[in-house]
DNA sequence: ACTAGCCCCTGGGAGC
DNA sequence: TGCTCCCAGGGGCTAG
């Protein structure tokens, strides 16, 4: 599912073709049996041709990842956030049997949501407005930014004190753009229970924490993300991350840390933390 | 302000 | 082979 990786990748790969390029028009079907409660997004019909007017001739300025958001700037100051959830897929040129929303450019091709299960959201506003936008306003610091480090890492951790720690790091308003793939591998790697609570973790595991947590996303990034589930980069293609994954979707598996090999015990187990699934090896993962 | 739990959605895998 | 059931999960939402 895209996490920061995975969005970076979009990113990146777009960057090189819809920027500059004017949107002629823009479809959706999404509204169409789908429910939306009463969040502001383009599964509602009349924000969709609130959406449709206003992106209907602007020209694509540029395009950033803002942790598990894509946003797309627009000439005329506006800029829509498109976040992707579990199989979205933000696509230039392809397309495939769930497209549910198709921006048309002037060059005749065709940027396009395709989505199986319909979780993606895109939302808009003014561009000067996005540190107000009620998700991407709140979200937290970008662990792979200049100014991140051990410290910050720490500082954001400690928001969440009596949480377990694979929660604290899903939390997007404490960190941006980590999800459970790559929560389950940080924890793994640095050999952290995922239920140790937070504000018991000694200080001095922080700083190999920030270290393993920008070397795994840099290098899941450096291989195109993680295709597991279904992730295709912005030209319908998978990534290769998938084929290094040490605990994620490992379960009942020998842990292949070095000293657990051929060890008793040293099974990936998996359990559930906050409604979410987490893998680890209850040899070396030590619990605080 | 918190949090547990439901909901959105559908392909794929397990079990029979 | 074909059916049914269950699972994956980001994050918004609601009830307590």
């Amino acid at each position: 599912m895209p996490e920061l990786p995975e969005v970076h990748t979009t990113v990146e790969g777009l960057k090189g073709v819809i920027v500059g390029k004017t949107i002629t028009d823009v479809w959706s079907d999404f509204h169409v049996g789908t429910s939306h409660g009463k969040r502001q997004t383009i599964k509602n019909k009349k924000y969709f041709e609130k959406f449709r007017k206003l992106v209907k001739g602007a020209k694509i300025k540029s395009v950033e990842r803002r942790g598990k958001n894509i946003l797309v700037h627009l000439s005329n100051d506006y800029t829509f956030i498109v976040h992707m959830k579990m199989t979205g897929h933000l696509m230039y040129g392809v397309k495939d049997k769930f497209v549910h929303l198709i921006f048309k450019l002037k060059n005749s091709q065709n940027l396009v949501l395709s989505d199986m299960r319909k979780f993606a959201s895109v939302t808009f506003c003014k561009t000067e407005g996005l540190e107000k936008h009620e998700t991407v306003g709140k979200l937290g610091p970008e662990p792979l930014s200049k100014s991140f480090s051990a410290e910050k890492l720490l500082t954001q951790l400690q928001k969440r004190k009596s949480w377990p720690i694979k929660s604290a790091l899903l939390d997007q308003t404490v960190l941006a753009g980590i999800g459970n793939i790559y929560s389950d591998e940080i924890l793994w790697e640095i050999g952290i229970h995922p239920l140790s609570h937070t504000g018991k973790i000694p200080k001095n595991k922080f700083g190999e924490m920030f270290k393993v947590m920008q070397k795994i996303l840099r290098f899941s990034i450096k291989h195109g993300g993680d295709s597991k589930s279904d992730y295709l980069n912005a030209f319908g293609k998978k990534g290769n991350f998938q084929n290094f994954h040490k605990v994620y979707g490992k379960r009942k598996e020998q842990c292949p840390k070095p000293g657990c090999r051929n060890k008793k015990g040293a099974i990936i187990e998996r359990l559930v933390v906050k409604g979410r699934s987490a893998h680890f090896c209850p040899k070396h993962q030590i619990k605080f």
